[in-house]
DNA sequence: CCAACACGTTTGCACCACAAACCGCTTTGC
DNA sequence: GCAAAGCGGTTTGTGGTGCAAACGTGTTGG
């Protein structure tokens, strides 16, 4: 197998789904932010988007934080050390690979 | 939704399967080889990369030839024109998001 | 002959992305 | 006040799909 290939087979499964790779890149750029940013952002519903955040914390690549804003509910995101680590490798083995 | 995350969520998600990402860069790499072939140079088993390659053809993006080579059955495969279109389109999605 | 092998394909399962339905809380309308 | 609608998400149901084991069809070896 060359470099090329092994580069693709490598890829992080739970990163390479576009949907939480948008939201990782999103993480990546701003540090920290709330689920309907994130919802807007990415376009998702709702439901989608939860099931990816709750995904990505499972792997521990991003850390959930329940707050309030007032009295209204909000989820904080924010990227992990790992969760940064295996998001710059990912990107690594994309280049790797093209 | 900016420029990156846009990039991400149209990317053809028949190409992006890892699998078949790699059956593809090879397929563009030597515009043709056999199914042993590729299944050296992937590591996929057979049933797997059988079924990819089905996929592959049904999105029109691979043409399969069954032949023999004296009387042993090969199947030969080759990239199709659209093939090639959309594999170019998925890296220029790819550079456009990272 | 028939057993082993070569070249794939089909089957069965387990997982997962997706959206609809749901839930608890808060605000609005009357 | 108190239904009803809205907000911020989570859970559920399901269709789709990636994967490897089992199968099929022909060929070769003994």
């Amino acid at each position: 197998m060359n470099e090329q290939l092994r580069a693709i087979s490598e890829l992080d499964r739970v990163i390479h789904e576009p949907g939480r790779l948008m939201i990782l890149a999103l993480l990546a750029a701003v540090k920290e932010c709330d689920f309907l940013y994130l919802q807007r952002e990415t376009e998702m519903n709702k439901g989608n988007l939860s099931s990816h955040l709750t995904r990505l914390e499972e792997a521990r690549y991003v850390e959930i934080q329940k707050t309030y804003r007032g009295k209204v509910p909000q989820t904080v995101l924010r990227l992990t050390r790992a969760g940064r680590a295996a998001f710059d490798e990912y990107r690594k083995g994309l280049r790797a690979a093209f």
